[in-house]
DNA sequence: AAATGAAGTTAAACTAGTTTAATCTCTTTA
DNA sequence: TAAAGAGATTAAACTAGTTTAACTTCATTT
């Protein structure tokens, strides 16, 4: 748990205290392959740290089919946030692609140490803000470039998800069939 | 000026010294349509509360065609976050489309507020928080549903913009031409 | 009152990406 | 070693949304 605590040690300076304050509230946990972090509908009362592992966060659209939102490697953090800050039925399933390990960590927990710790808040402000801006860029993306160039910018930024995920998620993620990357894949191989 | 201080006092409680503190760092700006609160290129230092009028945050791709990211009407936040946080050359205009005043913050004092006011680092963090998950949200139904129902899922969430805008800046905004909105439009008016 | 220009509409030809369905290649398990 | 199942590929028919271009409407300027 120290790993993260180390983690977030790295924008924030913390003190002894402060650093076994925050350990005190978190939990180890494992999960095996195929199992769920959280699920649709489940109220989300948990963010999760990723130590080792790979996860999805996907919803179910009208006639059944997975939309992939985001992948999740070590060191990212998951969890379905709306669900999480308003406490109501989660949108989004949270699902290890590989035995996963995470650091938890309760809202009701996080809650109070934000007022303990107020750096704690300031940790948490940065990390949204990152990963709202990058979700921006996101829809920026997907809006004025071709699917094409999608997966090739996925390759480029996410090298390490792409080996580790098959393609027909990669495909969910950037908004296309699983044949039409396939498609692009053998395109990009020819030339 | 107050306006902001007491719309930021709805979610964090604030004494009286800390409103002064606060207060004696805000500023009021006057834009006239189509002036622009910030360009492509130059970095973002402040942020804009809108107190009056309306916004729009839009790039130009590769082709030189204008795609819109998100509108502002009054109590919106507008600025490019990610110019802001990293200080870096923005990616986005931010565009008045109507006489516009806002209450503006540098990120210089905002940075300084956040010590001597941890509290306001909370309003942040929840406001970023909120502006995180609906912009996955938006992510979501863009991946999953046609564009008509996307148009009347606008219609329905932000009447108060669609009768503010013009069509072909919601075609914009929605991911599609106008032409494409237009055909929508009639064949709804047609139902 | 005419002229200009910005916003919106319509329609035909087109294309990026989908759908359906068959085939292939591996692992995994019996 | 066969059989089952998950992931990936290929190709043909299809469709949601784009492109191009001509036309309409209406507010603004001259």
């Amino acid at each position: 748990m120290e790993v993260l605590v180390d983690h977030i040690a790295k924008t924030i300076s913390l003190t002894e205290e402060e650093r076994s304050q925050l350990m005190s509230k978190l939990t180890n946990r494992r999960y095996l392959k195929g199992q769920y972090i959280g699920q649709e509908g489940d109220i989300t009362r948990i963010l999760s740290f990723i130590r080792k592992g790979t996860v999805r966060t996907f919803y179910l659209d009208a006639s059944g089919s997975e939309h992939i939102i985001s992948f999740g490697i070590e060191n990212w953090w998951v969890g379905d946030l709306g669900s999480l800050i308003e406490q109501k039925p989660a949108d989004y399933n949270v699902q290890c692609l590989e035995d996963t390990e995470v650091i938890q960590i309760s809202n009701e927990d996080l809650q109070s140490l934000y007022i303990t710790i107020p750096k704690l808040e300031r940790f948490f402000r940065i990390l949204i803000e990152r990963a709202y801006v990058s979700t921006q860029k996101r829809i920026v993306r997907k809006q004025s470039l071709p699917a094409k160039e999608r997966y090739i910018l996925f390759l480029e930024h996410y090298p390490e998800i792409a080996s580790r995920v098959p393609q027909y998620m990669i495909a969910s993620y950037l908004g296309i069939t699983k044949e039409f990357l396939s498609q692009i894949r053998s395109q990009i191989a020819r030339t």
